[in-house]
Parts: C-alpha cells; structure tokens; sequence
DNA sequence: CTGAAAGCGCTTACAG
DNA sequence: CTGAAAGCGCTTACAG
C-alpha cells in the first residue's frame, strides 16, 4: 500500500529479468514465456505497483488526456447538457485508463485550448458545441490534433456526433399538427448554434410532411431574453397563437411566465412544448411536453469515438442518436 | 508554425550551446550569461518553440495538472455553482500554466479520482464540496497530495475556503426579524452537507443576537424533493407562517409553486427568501430576496492557495469570502 | 523467449 | 558562465 514509486526497474531486480521484461509483461505487447509474464504480473498485483502513466507517455509520445471544450459563455439552462456530457465522457475515458482536461474557450478567447495543445497535453479533443463558424475546430484541424464535435455542422471532414434534433422537431411538430394545431409559434436562440438551425429544419419538414405551408411569420430566432420573449408572446397572444414551441427550457420558463402575468391558462387557451427536459419544468403544472435526449450516452458515444480516432480505428463521419418525445398536459387538446 | 517537436537539443544544436544552456535559460535557473540567454531566448522566439511540459514534468516528477473533484450526483441547481467554480479555477490554473483535470466521484465511487493520483496524473486536487464523512479528503490526506477544499469542514488540517454561508443566513435572517417578522421558517436540504448546518447556525445566531428565541419547529432539513416540499408548505401556511427561507434555488422554485396552487400570494401573505441567486428564479415576479456569491472568485481563490501549496507556500488554513445580499420585493412588508 | 541499449524531451547535480 | 552526463520511468527496435 505504502511502496510509493515503485518503478519497472525496481521490479526487474527483485525478480532478476530485465526491464524490458516487465514492460512486456505489464503491456502485453511481444513475446514473452507465459511463465515469467505470471511471475511479474503477480508480482505487481502483490505490490500494487501502477506504472508511471506519465513516463509510458512520453516514450510512447501519448499523454492518456483528452481534450473536453467546454464554452465560457453558457447560458443557465445549457448547463446540465454540458455536465451530462462530462459525466458520459469521463465514464468510458476513466473505463479506458484516460483522463480528462477542461479547456473553457469563448468564442472571443481560445487559449486555454491552444495551451493544452501546444503543451502537449492532450491526444485529442471533444468539442461540446458547434458553432457556423467553429474557430476551435479550425484551430484543432490545422494542428492536426484528432478531435470530435458534439453537435452539427456542414463542414464535412469533421467527425461529428449529435442527436438527430431535425427530426425530433419534425416529430413533435407533426404530432401537434395532426391534433388541429395550425397556429404553431416556434421560438429559438443563437441561430450561429447548428442546433437551432437543425430544429427549425425539422420544423418546416413537419409542414411539408402534412402538405401544409410553414407559417414563416410564426418564427422567432436569436430571441435571448425574457424580454423578448415577453412581447413576443404578447403578440402572439394578439394574433391568436395557438400553440408555442420553445426550443430550450429557459425560452419556455420565460413564455410560461408571460402567460401567467397576461392571466393565458395553459393548455386551455394556449399549448406549449419544449426541448431539453432538463428538469427546470419538472415540477410545472400543467406538466410540459418535451423532447428528451440521453444526453449521457451521447458523451459516452462521442468519447468513444474519439478514443477510437486516437487508437487508429476507423469510425463514422456523423452519427446520429435518438430522442424521445413526452407529450403531456401543456399539449393536452383539451378543445376537442 | 509547423516546426513540429523543435526540441530542447535541437536548439542547442542550431546555436551551439548545450542543452544544459538552453534549458537554463528558459527556466531562468541557474548561471548564464545575459548574452547567451538572448540568443536563446530570440531563437525560441522566432521559431515559437514551446517545451515539452511533459517531458518537463517527468523530469521534476512533477505534472503542472490540477484535479478538479466534480460531484456526479448533483442536484440541477447545484450546477451554477459548479461552473463557475470551475471557471475561475481554470482562469487561474491556465495563467499559471496549469491544466484542469476533471474526476467525477460519487459518495460510492472515488475510483476516478483514486485513477487520477496513482497514475500520477496531478500535483493537487481540489474539491468543489465538503462533506461530513470525506471519503476524497481522506484519501487525499493519507495519499499525501496537497489539495484544499471549496466549502467548510471541521477538520482542522484541511485547508478550505468557503463563502461565509453562517454571517450570510444570519444577516439574512436578522434582516427579516428586524422588519417585524417572527415565524420564519428555514427549509433546506441534505444535513450530510457542512454548507447547510453552517446557514442553520446562521439562521439560529440571527435569533440569538435580536435577543429571541429561535423556533425550532420551523426548521425542516433533508428536504430532497418537490413533494415533501409541498407537504411542508401546506402545513407551514395551516400554522400561519410569515416568511419561508429556502436554502437554495430549487427548494425556493418547489415552495413558489406550492403557494401559487394553494393561491396564496407572495409577498402579501407569506414572503420568501433563497439562496444562490443562480437566475433560475431571475424572471419571477415579484423578484426573489436572495443572497449572493461571487463564485468565480471563490474558483480563483481556491486555484490560488492550491497552486501556492504545491510551490510550497504557505497558506492560510482557512478562507472566508464575503457574500452579498439582495432585498427584493418577495419580502417586502406590504402590511407596513 | 529475453536482454542491453538507445531513446522520449526535459532537468540538475557535478565539474570545470 | 558553460557543458557532459546521469536521471525521470517507461518503450522498442535490434540482437541474440
């Protein structure tokens, strides 16, 4: 328990092979008798001795750390999308004797992530984020460090993963439409996120899928406020709006407030779905219907992926994984 | 740009010195001459070479990584907090030229952050949570790694540093009763967290100082879920209470909800105070009195006293940052 | 099947 | 002030 620093050489002595028996032995890697390799592997499980991950790395060139980017500029209710991705990836990379090393970047300041990679710090990198105009992915791909993108983007080339957020939109869209609604208001963030850009897609195929015509004017991007959103809704109230769709839980929290304020009961005169079930509405009545992802597997996935590039393996451009979509109370016809 | 792996000897090479000399003057340890140290320093420059940290580290057995603790089973409104913790602390560690390597533990599972030290993965840890029974502070101090902890213990010998929850939940509180308010009740979470007890004794020494006497029945802890919140609630309004403390946001939102169905209006009949102002209630009407903290700093300052510990620097055994309170309209005293 | 030796890219006594 | 050499703890051709 206590022999602090026992090296590969200290090993060899005590057991009168070389240290490149030991090597052998530990990795597994040339040949070596079945007999001394138990002897040594026996030795070290007695002796609890872990090799110096450090020093393997630099002979091997390899540091066993990935890169996790991570944004400085969140929002609140991104939030347990990120940790959850966190929580994924640092499963399946602890499961494959790697660690992970945070670099917080925004899109104004990346060093954090060029130190880790100058420094040699890191075999690869996941991106939890991206953007239309990615400079993390553009730095990682002149550098010619491996890495992979949670989320979508055009740029072919870019091993990227995410969940299929088009058709989830399309899904639940169409869900509504087939229940009556025809007065559907989408509400969305940051167009320069591919995902909202994939949910408005998803959106208009709805339409089309239903033979009808998107009502374009029902359609508010880069809405970042509670402000906003608040005359926003208040128009929409004019207009009769029949049902809004918010694509984050904070753009819904702060429609859900508005309507209380205007004395709007939901879903009675007004229905609402969200995106995210992240647990901010969980405790809503009427409850919210949603789109849900496994927001942990997708991490597990991407990490996986990724240590995958790393090892050489060959892996998919883009996967995509699936959603599930609750329909409750605040969607409930309650009209018919 | 793309001199990829420009080493140590190969700079010695081009200019003719040692290896010795080229490491010295980069350290800046050691004699040289104020000539030759330029002449290194400007090759270097120019062919912006950066060391190798690990190959560095090796050398000094040493890594330039940082553990962060992350705590895999955490509450939604707990992540705020650890974001930001995590900001400030990878502000600093990256100034330093530090990286931030993230190990999630539960209270069952250490394993990632026990992978992180035997592997000789990091110089320090720090740990975003204090609990009563500290299985990462245990291991840590029998490991003999240097690490200093966000939140409050008992244990002496543990360096902490932590927002002054027990001023913050009195002046709170004193503020409260010095408006005339006397049934206040104080609803928080897990008692296995110090942070809790500490704005309990808050919460108590507020009392104690107005020269009364603090009603003890209304102090409901391990609160955990929206249900038993509400259970609460009903019973607090059945006894007429006057104000209700949450000891954070989540609790707060539970209790917001519980008295919107049971019709009861804030702040006319009872008023509310929180914790942690983590803009999950910053929309609600009427705003939230609330206390806050400056958790990036407490990030900073904790990544501070850490790296000062691993340059061998003394330290304060303990910290507290100050915390700020907000009196908004939840609390107003509309009666007066 | 096993080992001596060179090497990964740095640091640091020890000489000079 | 400067350098040769050993060392950090591992890996890996190259021989045998």
């Amino acid at each position: 328990m206590d022999e602090r620093n026992l090296t590969i050489g200290d090993i060899a002595k005590e057991l009168g092979v070389s240290k490149t028996t030991v090597s052998r032995a530990i990795s597994g890697k040339g040949r070596i008798g079945a007999e001394t390799r138990e002897k040594v592997l026996q030795y070290i499980e007695e002796h609890n001795y872990r090799p110096n991950v450090i020093a393997k790395g630099l002979a091997q060139s390899r540091t066993f750390n990935i890169g996790l980017v991570m944004p400085g500029d969140y929002n609140v209710v991104e939030l347990p999308f990120f940790q959850n991705c966190m929580l994924g990836i640092s499963k399946v990379a602890s499961s494959m004797d790697y660690d992970v090393l945070i670099s917080v970047v925004t899109t104004e300041d990346i060093s954090q992530l060029q130190r880790a990679v100058i420094n040699h710090k890191i075999d690869g990198v996941i991106l939890t984020r991206t953007l239309v105009d990615d400079t993390p992915a553009q730095y990682l791909k002149e550098m010619q460090i491996p890495f992979v993108a949670i989320g979508s983007t055009d740029e072919r080339s870019i091993i990227q993963i995410d969940n299929d957020h088009r058709s989830a939109c399309r899904e639940l869209t169409e869900n509504l439409l087939v229940q009556g609604m025809r007065k559907i208001a989408l509400i969305g963030g940051n167009q320069s996120y591919m995902v909202t850009r994939n949910r408005l897609g998803g959106f208009m195929d709805a339409y089309t899928r239903q033979g009808l015509e998107p009502e374009k004017e029902h359609i508010y991007l880069d809405v970042e406020d509670g402000a906003m959103v608040k005359a926003l809704v208040q128009k929409m109230i004019a207009e009769g709006i029949e049902c809004i769709i918010a694509m984050d839980d904070y753009l819904c929290s702060c429609v859900l407030n508005t309507l209380q304020q205007q004395q709007v009961s939901v879903p009675e005169q007004v229905k609402i779905a969200s995106f995210y079930d992240s647990s901010f509405l969980e405790n809503h009545i009427p409850s919210i219907t949603s789109i849900q992802f496994d927001v942990e597997e997708l991490g597990r996935m991407t990490c996986k992926t990724l240590l995958g590039i790393i090892e050489g393996e060959d892996v998919p451009e883009k996967s995509l994984l699936g959603y599930e979509i609750s329909m409750r109370d605040s969607t409930n016809n309650c009209a018919k």
